[in-house]
DNA sequence: TGGCCTATGTGCGCTCGCTTACATACGGAG
DNA sequence: CTCCGTATGTAAGCGAGCGCACATAGGCCA
């Protein structure tokens, strides 16, 4: 059940021959997809264009591994970033999910350097990478940057905290729905790229459970899905159908981080 | 299904008239027993001790309401503290748990000030309260004591992860060990005083699920109980049953938090 | 075009924990 | 010592989700 997909190593975009500032202007518009990034005060956002390291996020590209020490951060952008625990016997479940609200690789300021959990990428994307030590001076700063990523960090809490309620009580077709909007609300469009499989792994239930749920979704014409590929035809429709953890979620999320652009 | 017992007022100990060095005495034996407080530096300790209020926190206290502004936090002594969410529908799941090894209050210098959780009291004793405005002072000069307590929520972060996937994959007798080790793992002694409808509502199960898993341990000769009071007899029975879970969350506790002394 | 791999559809028996409904027993208050 | 509230014991029926086994179907490649 292990989540353990083509293992592809990182794969780091060569900076292009561009001019300088066309470059720029495209890494700026790149980090603005980013909330976190984009909060950033322009002094430590100007400190940092330069480290920032776009790169690929494929799909199944483990950023870390549980117990291993970090020695970066990720800020993905289009990519999203699950956090799941696998157990000895190899069952997985998604701890939270990360994307472009966000940040991946908390344990490095808050001092652990560790976790017992694996970071995956969920959906394929793109995202920045920042070297550990970088991260971790401008945290111990504890200026606005550090006080961010520590809102940062209790939205992430709660994401967790839901997530063990959902699992205790909610059904199946339910955390099926909070975990299709929390995705959709990471990205852009309305489709999302990912195999019944890789959803049941993330929810830690068997696929055949996934797959029932998604044909009940699709004969109610929320959704349709095709090899791995899920169209959202009605959102609306699946927050009438979700738990209250997807809401709780939200909305905490909405009050501990930045709405707008701060650059 | 709600955790709302006698609901007592906070019942602050009025400070005895002791000889000055009496009191402190007896208090730096209190501080001691948190390991949070044990770990702070001289100065910082010296510098809070008039303003460490030791108070009563009985059983089903409840210090925080779920979504409340937090205006102190609390090291429990001798106390057992349990986070945890309460649905719409009165049903309630435990998200993380706290006691002598902590403090109950992270979102204050998180910069949430609030949680959608709700903090109880889970097993009656002593602690520690300290002024918000003071904690959020000392936190932000971000020397040593924010260090540890930035700490102490990553390990508090692994204890809601694996509640997570406890609750997804492991069995109810296998969730009922673990509870009761970390549980006693926070304790002097080997007695447990709580009710197995209690423990229900903690897990977020019924309570005559508990009751028995209960009987299978007191058949195997584990443990002991009599109208709340649950006496352990045979704790490396508790840990060969128990899910991984267990070990994962108290061996993040011993890596990240102080083991000894620092006072 | 045909073969093959991956993704999804579907059914059956089983187990765990829930729902419901009572029975019993301890222990304090009178 | 008795009463009664709280705590615990027990059981029948049920439903969600699991394990397993296999059928189908889309898409890629030769």
């Amino acid at each position: 059940m292990i989540v353990s997909p083509p293992a592809k190593k990182t794969t780091r975009r060569p900076r292009a021959a561009k001019p300088a500032m066309a470059r720029v202007s495209a890494l700026l518009h790149e980090i603005k997809l980013n909330r976190l990034l984009a909060a950033l005060p322009s002094i430590e956002l100007i400190k940092w264009l330069p480290e920032l390291e776009l790169m690929e996020m494929p799909l199944g590209h483990v950023l870390y591994e549980a117990g291993a020490t970090e020695t970066s951060v990720y800020f993905p952008t289009t990519a999203i970033v699950s956090l799941l625990y696998v157990m000895e016997n190899g069952d997985s479940a998604e701890i939270a999910g990360g994307g472009n609200e966000g940040i991946v690789g908390i344990s490095l300021f808050m001092g652990g350097n560790s976790t017992p959990s694996r970071a995956v990428v969920q959906s394929g994307g793109r995202g920045f990478r920042l070297e550990a030590h970088l991260m971790k001076a401008e945290f111990d700063h504890f200026g606005p940057v550090a006080h961010l990523l520590l809102r940062y960090t209790q939205a992430l809490i709660t994401q967790m905290a839901q997530t063990a309620v959902c699992n205790r009580h909610h059904s199946l077709d339910q955390q099926l729905c909070r975990w299709l909007l929390l995705s959709l609300d990471r990205l852009s469009g309305d489709e999302l790229v990912m195999t019944q499989e890789l959803i049941a792994n993330m929810l830690g239930v068997r696929r055949e459970g996934v797959a029932e749920g998604a044909r009940k979704l699709q004969k109610a014409g929320l959704i349709r899905y095709v090899r791995g590929h899920i169209t959202v035809l009605d959102r609306d429709g699946l927050e009438q159908r979700v738990c209250e953890c997807y809401q709780v979620v939200k909305k905490e999320y909405d009050r501990l981080l930045p709405k707008e652009l701060a650059v």
